[in-house]
DNA sequence: ATGAAAGCGCTAACAA
DNA sequence: TTGTTAGCGCTTTCAT
C-alpha cells in the first residue's frame, strides 16, 4: 500500500479507502482510478492479517463439527458451508471435536485465531443445547436444533421426507406400505414416521401397525424385515436410510422378487455411493448436506455482518428459505429418481 | 502483554520473552514466573494474529483437496491432518477444489491469509505434476505422487495389499484365487494386481490369467463376476474395492454360496460402514486415510519449522515411516478382520 | 478531497 | 539480565 502510494503520489489513507471501495465522494474520481490501476500494475494483494489486527475481523468462519471422518455426511456439509463462504469473501477453519477433545477447548483455539462467528455442525438431526464456550460470538447450527430456541439453525424437513415418500409409493399404486424405520427416537425416525402417517391418512388409507416397524442393525434386522415380508407382504416400503434399505433389497432378493415390479422401494440415501452401486434399483431421497451447509453459511454472514448479504444461491438451493425465515429453519429434502416404481 | 508488564513491573519484551518459553538464561526465574503468574491471573491469551503480522507465521496450514464432498476419504484424510496439526499446534484452512474453482485462485487466497504451507490431497492415489501456483511454499502431497520426485508424498503401498490379500487367501487354504481388479489402469489397480502376483508366485501358485479379471461398474460389473464364477469356480477372490466386492458377494447369494464358508472375499473397503452393513462377511482392507494426513500434515510441520518436532504419533499410525524417508513415501495398509475365512 | 499520525498486539534488534 | 524502540500492513479518526 506504502508503494501504491508513492507511486501514484497519494497517501496510504487514500490507497485504504480507494481499495476498500470506500471512496464515492470521498476521493476524487480521477485520483481513485488511478490509484487502483497502480494497485493493478503492482499486482497488490491485501493482507488480511494486518486488516484484522485493526478491525479485529477476520473472514474466517470456525466449523466445529463431530466425527468428520465417520459420516460421508460432513464432507457435504463442509462443501456447502465452503462454497457459501467463499462466495462471500470467507474462509473456513475446519475442526472437529471426535473422541475425547475437549470441545470448549477447540472454540477457545478458533476464538484465538480470530474467527468471526461459528458452524456447528451435528451429524444427524437432534436437539441439542449449544456450548456456552461460544460465548457472544454468532453461531449458527447444522442438522441441530437449539433447545433453547435462541441460535439460529438449519435440519431437513424430516416430516416431509416422510410425506413424499410414502406419496410417492402411493402414487405408485402401491396399497400396503411399509415403513422400515430406525429403533432409536431420534427426530429423524419420529419425524418421517408422522410424514409417513400423514400421507397414508390424506390418501384414505388405513394405517397398519403391522407394516411400521423400527430396526436396528445388521442381522437382527434383517430378520426383522424378512419376518415384515412373510408376515405383511407389503408392496411398497419406506426406508429409514439406505441400511434399511439394503435389508429391504435383500430380503426381496431372496424371494425373488424384483425392485421396481414386484415391489416398490423409497430410501433416504446416507452414502450417496449406495444407490448407484449397491442397489441401482432403490429410489432414494437425498438428504440436503450440501444445502443446510450453504445456507448456514450464508446466515452466519449475514449474522456477522449485519446485514443480508446478497449474491446468487446456488441452483441446487433452490428450496432454501430466505435468511429472514424463524428459527430454526428446516429443509425440504429432494426426490430423486432412480427408476421407475412397480 | 502490556498489562502484564505493568502489573508485574517490567517491560513487553520480557513478557514476551517468557511468555515464549525463550528466557532460559537470559530472564531471571524469579521474575519469569512472576511474569507467569500475572498472564495466568490475568487469563492472557496471546493473539495470534499480532503474532502473524510480526513473524510472517500463522501455525495455520492449508489443506487443498479435490472432491471434498464425493468420496468418503476426505474426511479421514482432514482429520488425521488435523489431528496432527492440533498435535503441533496448527490450524488447518481448508479448500476443495471442486467442479470449475480455480485451482491457482484457492492457492493464493491461502497465502493471502498467510498458511504457512500446503497440504495437497488427491482422493486417489496417482501421478500427479504439483501447481506451480505454489511457489517456494511447503508442500505435502497425501496419496499422490509427484511425477518430478520433488515435492514428498505419501500414498497407499498398493503392491502390498495386493501381496498381504492374496497371502490371507492363501493361508486360509484357497487354491483357486481370482483378482476381481477395476478396469482403470490407476496406480491402486496395478500396484495391487501386482501383489496379488507376487503372493501367488511365490506360494507356488500358477497365474491364471482367467482368474484376473478387471471390471466397470454396475451391471457390466456384475455380469463379468458373474461369468467368472461360472466359467472358472474360485474359491478366493481379492476384490480391487468395495463394489467389486459386492458384485462378488451378490453372485456368491445367488448362487447359494456362503461367504466364509464355501468362498472366502477379501475385499479393500471404500466406505468403512460396507463391510458393517452391506456385507459383513467380508474380510476387508482398510485404507490408511487417516494415517496418511496424519504423516502429511506432520510432515509438512517438519519441514515449516526446518526440524522434525517429536510428539508421539497415535496408536493408529504405528506404521508410519519416520519422517525422513525417502519421498515418496509409502504406508501400509492393515487388514482388518472381520469373520473367519472358508 | 486528501494527508498525517496513531495504533491494533506482538517480536526482535539493539541498548543499557 | 532487562528495557527501549521500531516496525509488521492496515484502518481510521482528525486535521487540513
Amino acid at each position: 500500500m506504502k508503494q501504491i502510494a508513492q507511486e501514484t503520489g497519494v497517501s496510504v489513507s487514500t490507497v485504504s479507502l480507494v481499495l476498500n471501495g470506500r471512496d464515492e465522494g470521498r476521493v476524487k474520481p480521477g485520483i481513485a482510478s488511478q490509484v487502483r490501476d497502480t494497485a493493478r500494475k503492482l499486482g497488490y494483494t491485501p493482507n488480511p492479517l494486518a486488516r484484522s489486527l485493526r478491525t479485529s475481523k477476520t473472514k474466517i468462519l470456525g466449523f466445529l463439527s463431530e466425527e468428520i471422518a465417520t459420516t460421508p455426511f460432513a464432507g457435504r456439509i463442509i462443501l456447502g458451508a465452503h462454497d457459501a463462504a467463499s462466495a462471500l469473501g470467507y474462509m473456513m477453519l475446519t475442526v472437529n471435536t471426535d473422541r475425547e477433545s475437549d470441545e470448549s477447548e477447540e472454540i477457545s483455539a478458533l476464538k484465538r485465531y480470530g474467527v468471526d462467528g461459528f458452524l456447528y455442525a451435528k451429524m444427524f438431526n437432534r436437539v441439542i443445547t449449544v456450548p456456552k464456550s461460544f460465548g457472544g460470538y454468532p453461531v449458527v447450527l447444522v442438522d441441530a436444533t437449539d433447545s433453547k430456541g435462541a441460535v439460529p439453525g438449519i435440519t431437513p424437513d424430516e416430516f416431509r421426507i416422510g410425506y413424499d415418500a410414502a406419496r410417492h409409493l402411493i402414487d405408485a399404486g402401491c396399497s400396503q406400505i411399509a415403513y422400515v424405520g430406525s429403533d432409536s427416537p431420534i427426530v429423524a425416525q419420529e419425524g418421517r414416521r408422522k410424514g409417513y402417517r400423514k400421507a397414508l391418512a390424506d390418501a384414505g388409507i388405513p394405517y397398519n401397525p403391522g407394516l411400521d416397524i423400527g430396526v436396528g442393525n445388521n442381522r437382527p434386522a434383517l430378520d426383522a424385515v424378512s419376518s415384515l415380508f412373510d408376515r405383511a407382504h407389503p408392496d411398497g416400503f419406506f426406508c429409514f436410510n439406505d441400511a434399511r434399505a439394503w435389508y429391504v433389497y435383500e430380503c426381496a432378493a431372496r424371494r425373488g422378487l424384483a425392485v421396481g415390479r414386484d415391489i416398490s422401494v423409497v430410501g433416504v440415501d446416507n452414502h450417496r455411493v449406495f444407490a448407484e452401486t449397491f442397489a441401482p434399483d432403490l429410489t432414494t431421497i437425498e438428504l440436503p448436506h450440501y444445502e443446510m451447509g450453504y445456507w448456514a453459511a450464508y446466515k452466519l454472514i449475514s449474522l456477522i455482518e449485519g446485514r443480508d448479504p446478497e449474491p446468487d444461491l446456488p441452483e441446487t438451493t433452490a428450496g432454501i428459505p430466505s435468511l429472514d425465515s424463524p428459527l430454526p429453519v428446516r429443509i425440504h429434502c429432494m426426490l430423486i429418481e432412480k427408476n421407475s416404481v412397480a
